[in-house]
DNA sequence: GCCGTTTTCGGCCCGACTGTTTTCAGTCG
């Protein structure tokens, strides 16, 4: 049987976007409401945060919105057999080099057809090199119902399409956006400029940019930001929107609205698509048409305006939906119940305990840059109670036990007499350590070295192929020690880098519940791990999580707010995080049974 | 093909922009 495990979600938002694409050209009249199922069935799993094979691991398929029983059961055939003959059938209608053409940006399936069929190419491999020959050499203005204009789009497109990277991380893409909006606040017109889209939904990794602005004057906002001097090219500019492209490679959209519409459109661009279609959906059976303009009354044929986004909520029936859970994951339906969860925050954070320091105990991985006065100095901005200490265990091929246990005895002096050195001892210091955890379960430390910690964290840092069932075991053995309190950046992952690790989680979720255990978000802005989708799994298990930054350097205590975020898209509360709690009820956890 | 928000049948988001057109099709977010 073969077996085909490197599906990622891209590639399976691809093939169903070729469906799609193949039915529209079959019929777009007969095959409507087919073609926009498979669209939403693509969209869902390209945004999705979990990978669609673990889904299917865990027999779960269905529950991504936009996949029912059809496409699920030709997405098991797919992970099964690696093939799926009634997806063949409909591709075959076309040459492969017409999905390949799809993938363009500005050329749909249509175009694509078109280009396919006028240029003579039908291999999905060369595709891309005949179509950008045939345009260089002016060919494809010949071709009825093409131009100039069109053959240079396509051109930027494939461009485009070359140097496509990966996606950008929050902190990148925030400074993108941060700078822009300071370029647009200088025009005297602007009133109010906000992020929108993922950014301000606050997703582990940003597409594209999307910029508001309240302005009674477009036109003039408009000028101001295709003239932004960092700009690769205009995308294209309208009457109240416009796109431009900057450098790495990031699309930057701006809509512009007068003040009192201002609401309906923070509502619009902040999506997500699926959230704001499933709210569009839903408004129509009420009677009311949604858009970026306001709320349209069907029976009445009259406009509401909207200057802020409570008020459009609230108008329909709903509580406001904080933008982080706006995924149509259901939250639309809690928020008519009036029964959404209510969200941890920032401010209810009252340590970490995943920092590393500057005391340098010959680590397996990475020091600290910082002293512990410096780190102190960082918690205290943040008003934190506590701060534990996660150093690196020392490495274990290059020590012998002695020397080991030697380190850590000085590393806990040290670590003493610092704090009782500090006035007011405002910040408590945990003495803790990250623990590898070996490839058959063990931990890289012995248990007389274990003895002189306050606690334990344990991680995966090699051997990240096991199998499933072989890394179920290997994490639970490493969870059950009595000094380890949680498992570190559980999945490993890599944002743009490197998948996470294969874990049965309803076996580690259990565990974790009944052993007392707790799962990290790291915050650290290329982990956000937990993933936002796993960390809404755990929350429903009952499953306490903690929120870390992994800080290397006191700076890095800042990146806490990007795991309040992650556990936010989670629909965490503050009861489900263990760092919300005070030093004494933490130092009681620290301390029971262990 | 999906979904249950008056529906297990009968609905299915809304508007912007471009190019090649003389009124619209295709694509995108």
């Amino acid at each position: 049987m073969l077996i085909n495990r490197n599906l990622s979600n891209l590639q399976i938002a691809k093939l169903l976007h070729s469906v799609a694409g193949a039915l529209t050209l079959d019929s777009e009249e007969d095959n409507r409401f087919r073609i926009t199922a498979y669209d939403r069935a693509a969209d869902a799993i390209e945004h999705s945060s979990s990978e669609l094979k673990d889904l299917w691991d865990d027999g779960n398929l269905s529950n991504l919105a936009g996949i029912g029983e059809n496409i699920a059961s030709y997405l098991d055939e797919l992970f099964r057999t690696g093939r799926v003959p009634h997806f063949k059938k409909i591709l075959s209608g076309y040459p492969e080099a017409v999905y390949e053409l799809m993938e363009i940006p500005g050329i749909g399936p249509k175009t694509a057809q078109k280009l396919c069929k006028a240029l003579g190419i039908s291999k999905a491999k060369s595709s891309l090199i005949q179509l950008e020959r045939a345009a260089k050499k002016g060919h494809i203005r010949l071709i009825e119902g093409f131009g100039e204009e069109s053959e240079k789009e396509i051109l930027e497109g494939i461009a485009q399409h070359h140097r496509k990277t990966g996606r950008l991380l929050l902190p990148q893409a925030q400074a993108i956006a941060n700078s822009l909006i300071t370029w647009i606040s200088g025009c005297p017109q602007v009133q109010k400029v906000d992020f929108l889209g993922s950014l301000r939904r606050q997703a582990a990794t940003i597409g594209d940019i999307d910029i508001s602005v309240a302005s009674s004057d477009a036109s003039s906002v408009i000028k101001r930001f295709v003239s932004y001097p960092k700009l690769t090219r205009v995308i294209d500019s309208g009457d109240r929107t416009a796109s431009i492209l900057v450098p790495p490679d990031c699309q930057i959209d701006i809509m512009v609205q007068p003040p009192e519409q201002y609401g309906s459109l923070l509502q619009h661009f902040t999506g997500s698509k699926l959230h704001n279609i499933a709210l569009r959906e839903y408004a129509l059976k009420q009677g009311y048409s949604l858009s970026e303009y306001g709320i349209k009354s069907l029976k009445q044929a009259k406009n509401f305006n909207f200057s802020d986004e409570k008020s459009f909520y609230n108008f329909l029936g709903l509580d406001y939906i904080p933008p982080e859970i706006r995924e149509n994951n259901g939250e639309i339906s809690l928020a008519l119940e009036k029964n959404l969860p209510q969200l941890v925050e920032d401010s209810q954070i009252k340590g970490d305990l995943h920092i590393h320091s500057d005391i340098d105990t010959e680590p397996s991985h990475d020091l600290g840059k910082s002293s512990l006065l410096e780190l102190v100095n960082s918690a205290s901005i943040l008003n934190y109670e506590y701060i534990g200490l996660n150093d690196h265990n020392p490495g274990v091929s290059n020590h012998t036990e002695s020397q080991i246990l030697d380190l850590l005895k000085r590393r806990k002096q040290t670590i003493e007499q610092f704090m009782y050195s500090l006035e007011n001892r405002t910040i408590y210091l945990f003495n803790g350590m990250e623990i590898d955890i070996l490839s058959n379960g063990s931990l890289a430390l012995p248990d007389s070295a274990l003895g002189t910690l306050d606690y334990a964290s344990v991680a995966v840092h090699s051997a990240f192929n096991q199998s499933r069932k072989i890394m179920t075991q290997r994490v639970i053995s490493a969870l059950n020690h009595p000094k380890v309190l949680f498992l570190a950046h559980p999945t490993g992952r890599l944002l743009n880098k490197r998948e996470g690790v294969e874990l049965d989680w309803d076996k580690i979720f259990d565990f974790c519940v009944t052993h007392d255990k707790w799962l990290e978000i790291d915050a650290w802005p290329n982990r956000l791990d937990l993933p936002d989708s796993l960390v809404k799994t755990a929350v429903k298990g009952g499953v306490k999580l903690i929120i870390n930054t992994d800080s290397h350097d006191a700076e890095n205590l800042q990146n806490i707010r990007f795991g309040v975020s992650v556990a936010r898209r989670g629909w965490s509360t503050q009861a489900d995080i263990i760092n919300t709690r005070g030093l004494e009820e933490i130092k009681s956890l620290i301390l029971k049974g262990r």
